[in-house]
RNA sequence: GGGCGGUUAGCUCAGCUGGGAGAGCACCUGCCUUACAAGCAGGGGGUCGCGUGUUCGAGCCACGCACCGCCCACCA
C-alpha cells in the first residue's frame, strides 16, 4: 500500500464526502429505536453566501452531530433555507433597478415569479457551500420556509393566534423604512450614532406676548405638532397648562398640556408633541386624545399636509423649515447634538416613525412559559451569561408588528369585504365571515420573515400533521447560533414551539463566539473586512478550517487568526504521517488489539483513555476550544513525539514478540485516535480509516 | 443610559474551586535521524490594562477607572 507522504485535502475531501452521501450516512430513521439527537440548522437566507459565522456555527453543529452519532444516537441535523423576505426582495429589486425597472412595472404576480426563478437558480448555493465543510446535514430532507407544507403551517399558526386573541390589527406608529416601503419590527431597527443639531424654537403663546421655547432635532415635524407639553410639577410652566400656543409656520392653535413623560432637566423643559411622527409623542397623544397629523408620507417625502414643503424629502424639508423659522424670528438658536438614530437593519435607511394600519401579535402571554423554561433550567444557554439578553427582552416584551408591505413572503391569511369585515381563514374563504358576501379581497401584506422561521424546529418535521418525524425528532436537543439573534429568532422559536408543538423546541442554546477581523473590527462585506471561509478550505483544507475555527472560538468575541487554521493543517498532516508510519509497520495485520506487556504500551493506553475522557467531557460542556487543544496535545506530543519514537526501538529490534506487540498497540491506539478525532476532522480521519486493515464500516457510522 | 465579553510573551489565545505564568505561531541555536522540513532536539522573551482593597499569599476575589467589541434602550 502506498500513501502520499503529504496530506492533500483537495484530493480526499470530494471523494470522502461522496462516500458519506452514497452510504446515506446523514439521514435519520425515525424508527431506529436509538435515542434521538437533533439540531436544527439556523436556516441561512437564500441570498446568503457562506461567511465566517456560518462556517463556525456549522463546524460546531457538525462536530456535535458526528460525535453523538458515533455515541449511538439517531442524529438529525435539519437542513434548509429561509426565504428572507426583505433581504431577498431587495436583491431582486436591485436587479430590476439596474434595468431601469421597479417591481410595480412587473406587478405582484410576475415579480414573485421572478423571485422564485432566482431562488431556483441560486437559492441552494449556500447549502452546497456547507458541504465543503463536511457538514453532515440531512440533505435529503432539505426544507424551505416557502415550501407548500411550510406555508400551510404558517397559516395554521397565524389563524390559531388570531382565534386565541393574540393577533390583532391596529393603527399605530411603527418603524417605517422608506426605502423598503414597509414597516419593520423593533428588533430590525439598528441604532446608529448621528451628529445632528438641537434647534431651539419659539412658539408664541396665544393672547400673550410671551414665547415658549422648545428643543427639537426634527423641526420639519413642527408642521404636524398638535400640542406642547410640560411636566405637571414644573413650576416654571405650571401656570401655562391649559393655555394655547401657535405652532410656527402653520399657525395652528394647539394646547399646552402636562405629562409626566416630559423631562424638566432636558432642553427648556418644554416638549413639542407630534403624535404622527414620534413614538413617544404618539403615546402621549393617545393619553391626551390629541389629533394625529401626518406631514411625512410613506415615501419619506413631505406630503400635501406640509403645504409649501410638500414633495421635499424630509431631510431637505428640515433645512427649509429651519430657514423659515429663522426668517420669522422664531429660531432662538441651535446646538450640535449627538444621539442615536434608528436605521433599517436591511436597507440602512433612516427609520421614519409613521402611523399605519398593521397586524400585531401580543407577546406577553406567549413569553411567560419561555421565561419560565429558562428560569427553571429546562432550557439552558451556553454560556449562561447570555440568558440576561433573553430575560431582559422577554420580561418587557411589546407587541410584535408582523405585517410587512412586501410582495415576497407569506401573504397574510386575511380577507376583507367592502364593508371592512375581517375574515381570517387557513385557506381562501368562500364568503365574508360576518356579512356573507363573496366579494373578498386578500390582505396584500406578507409576514415578517422571522414569523415563519419561528416555526423552524417543528414545521420542518411536517407539523401540523402528526408525522413520524415530528414524533421522533421534536423537540430538538441543541440550537446553536450567534448571539445577535437570541431575541429575533431563538426567543420566538421558544414561544411558538411551546404554544404549537407543546414543548420547548430544544434544551440547550449554544451561543457561539463572534469572529472578528484580525484587527478587531467587525467582519463584514461592506467594511471589506470579511474573510471567505471557502478560501480557507481551498488553501488549508476543510479539516484544518474546522480545527482552526473551533480552536479560536473560545470567548464571546475573538479575532481571526490564520495561525489557528494553519495549526489545523499541520495537525492533519501529522495525523496523516503518523498513520502512514503505523500502517507501514502493521502491514495487512488482522484486527488490532492492545498489548499491555510493556510499560510504555501501558503508558500510551492510559494516556489514550485519559485524553478520550477529557475530550468527551469538554465537548459535553461545549468547550470546543479546550477539546481541540487536548486532541492536539495527545496526537502530537503523546502519541507522535513520545510513543511512536519510543516504539521504534522495539520495532527495529530483534525480538519478534516485541515487534508484534508494539505494532498491535500502535494500530490499536491509532484506530481509537482516528475515531476520537473524527468529529473535528472528518475528512482526513475517514480517509485514513479506509486504509486500516480489515473490512470496516465508514468511520462516521462506527462507534466512538 | 443598562447589560454581556475582552484587556496575560511580538501575534492569536489557555490559565478550573486564589500558592508553578503557559500553548501555538514568530524569533534564535543545532539537526535533511529511514512517518512527517507542514519535521526533530533545545533556547530567549511577560511589573498578567490602571488603581484601591481582602488575604500569609491575587492573573485569578471585591470595588473603581480606562480602552476595545457586541447586545438592549421610546429623553425631545
Amino acid at each position: 500500500m502506498t500513501i502520499d507522504p503529504r496530506y492533500e485535502p483537495a484530493s480526499v475531501e470530494p471523494r470522502q464526502f461522496q462516500r458519506w452521501i452514497d452510504a446515506d450516512a446523514f439521514s435519520a430513521d425515525p424508527n431506529s429505536g436509538k435515542p434521538p439527537f437533533v439540531i436544527p440548522l439556523p436556516p441561512p437566507n437564500i441570498t446568503g453566501e457562506l461567511h465566517m459565522g456560518h462556517a463556525l456555527n456549522g463546524t460546531v453543529q457538525d462536530t456535535l452531530i458526528r460525535l453523538r452519532g458515533m455515541q449511538g444516537h439517531e442524529t438529525l441535523w435539519i437542513c434548509g433555507t429561509d426565504h428572507a423576505g426583505i433581504a431577498t426582495q431587495n436583491v431582486i429589486e436591485k436587479q430590476l433597478r439596474a434595468q431601469g425597472l421597479t417591481r410595480h412595472d412587473l406587478g405582484r404576480e410576475a415579480f414573485v415569479e421572478k423571485v422564485w426563478e432566482w431562488r431556483r437558480q441560486y437559492g441552494a448555493t449556500i447549502i452546497q457551500q456547507f458541504k465543503r465543510l463536511g457538514s453532515s446535514l440531512d440533505y435529503g430532507n432539505e426544507r424551505f420556509t416557502m415550501d407548500p407544507e411550510y406555508v400551510a403551517a404558517v397559516a395554521e399558526v397565524f389563524v390559531s393566534l388570531y382565534e386565541k386573541g393574540y393577533m390583532y390589527r391596529d393603527n399605530r406608529i411603527v418603524n417605517w423604512c422608506p426605502s423598503c416601503s414597509s414597516a419593520i419590527s423593533d428588533l430590525e431597527v439598528r441604532y446608529e450614532h448621528a451628529a445632528d443639531a438641537l434647534y431651539h424654537v419659539r412658539y408664541p403663546i396665544k393672547d400673550s406676548t410671551e414665547l415658549l421655547t422648545v428643543a427639537t432635532v426634527r423641526p420639519e415635524t413642527i408642521l404636524a405638532d398638535t400640542a406642547v407639553a410640560v411636566h405637571p410639577a414644573d413650576d416654571r410652566y405650571r401656570h401655562l397648562v391649559g393655555r394655547t400656543v401657535i405652532v410656527p409656520i402653520v399657525d395652528r392653535e394647539v394646547p399646552i398640556i402636562a405629562d409626566e413623560y416630559v423631562r424638566t432637566d432636558f432642553g427648556t423643559g418644554v416638549l413639542k408633541i407630534t403624535p404622527g411622527h414620534d413614538p413617544n409623542d404618539f403615546e402621549i397623544g393617545r393619553r391626551h386624545e390629541l389629533e394625529e397629523l401626518t406631514v411625512i408620507g410613506f415615501d419619506g417625502r413631505m406630503n400635501d399636509q406640509a403645504g409649501e414643503f410638500a414633495g421635499l424629502p424630509a431631510a431637505a424639508a428640515r433645512q427649509q423649515v429651519v430657514d423659515r423659522l429663522f426668517s420669522l424670528g422664531l429660531l432662538k438658536g441651535e446646538d450640535p447634538y449627538e444621539h442615536e438614530v434608528g436605521h433599517c437593519d436591511r436597507s440602512g435607511d433612516r427609520i421614519e416613525p409613521l402611523i399605519s394600519l398593521q397586524w400585531f401579535c401580543d407577546m406577553q402571554e406567549l413569553a411567560k412559559p419561555a421565561i419560565e423554561a429558562v428560569e427553571s433550567g429546562r432550557v439552558t444557554f451556553h454560556p449562561r451569561s447570555q440568558e440576561n439578553t433573553f430575560f431582559h427582552w422577554m420580561r418587557q416584551i411589546r407587541p410584535w408588528c408582523v405585517s410587512r408591505q412586501l410582495w415576497w413572503g407569506h401573504q397574510l391569511p386575511v380577507w376583507y369585504c367592502a364593508d371592512g369585515h375581517v375574515t381570517v381563514e387557513r385557506s381562501q374563504p368562500a364568503a365574508c365571515a360576518e356579512c356573507g358576501t363573496a366579494q373578498l379581497e386578500r390582505d396584500p401584506d406578507v409576514l415578517d420573515t422571522w414569523f415563519s422561521s419561528g416555526l423552524w424546529p417543528f414545521a420542518t418535521l411536517g407539523w401540523p400533521e402528526q408525522t413520524e418525524r415530528l414524533a421522533a425528532f421534536y423537540p430538538a436537543n441543541v440550537l446553536s447560533t450567534d448571539r445577535g439573534i437570541i431575541n429575533l429568532w431563538v426567543a420566538r422559536m421558544m414561544m411558538l414551539g411551546q404554544e404549537f408543538a407543546g414543548q420547548m423546541p430544544f434544551s440547550d442554546v449554544l451561543i457561539h463566539a463572534t469572529v472578528q477581523a484580525p484587527d478587531g473590527r467587525r467582519m463584514s462585506k461592506s467594511l471589506g473586512t470579511g474573510i471567505n471561509p471557502l478560501d480557507l478550505v481551498d488553501r488549508h483544507g476543510a479539516d484544518a478550517t474546522r480545527y482552526g475555527l473551533l480552536k479560536m472560538a473560545s470567548t464571546q468575541d475573538v479575532r481571526f487568526s490564520e495561525g489557528s487554521i494553519d495549526e489545523g493543517a499541520r495537525l492533519a498532516n501529522k495525523l496523516w504521517n503518523a498513520s502512514r508510519f503505523v500502517l507501514m509497520q502493521a502491514g495487512e495485520a488482522a484486527a488490532p488489539a492492545p498489548s499491555t506487556a510493556d510499560p510504555v504500551d501501558r503508558w500510551i493506553l492510559s494516556r489514550l483513555s485519559g485524553a478520550s475522557a477529557d475530550v468527551l467531557r469538554l465537548l459535553d460542556a461545549y468547550d470546543f476550544s479546550g477539546a481541540v487543544k487536548e486532541l492536539y496535545s495527545f496526537v502530537w506530543n503523546d502519541f507522535c513525539d513520545w510513543y511512536v519514537e519510543a516504539a521504534k526501538a522495539r520495532l527495529y529490534g530483534e525480538d519478534a514478540d516485541a515487534r508484534q506487540a508494539v505494532s498491535q498497540t500502535l494500530l490499536w491506539v491509532l484506530e481509537r485516535m482516528l475515531a476520537l478525532m473524527h468529529p473535528v476532522m472528518p475528512f482526513v480521519t475517514e480517509e485514513l480509516w479506509s486504509h486500516l486493515p480489515g473490512d470496516r464500516e465508514l468511520l462516521v457510522l462506527s462507534p466512538m
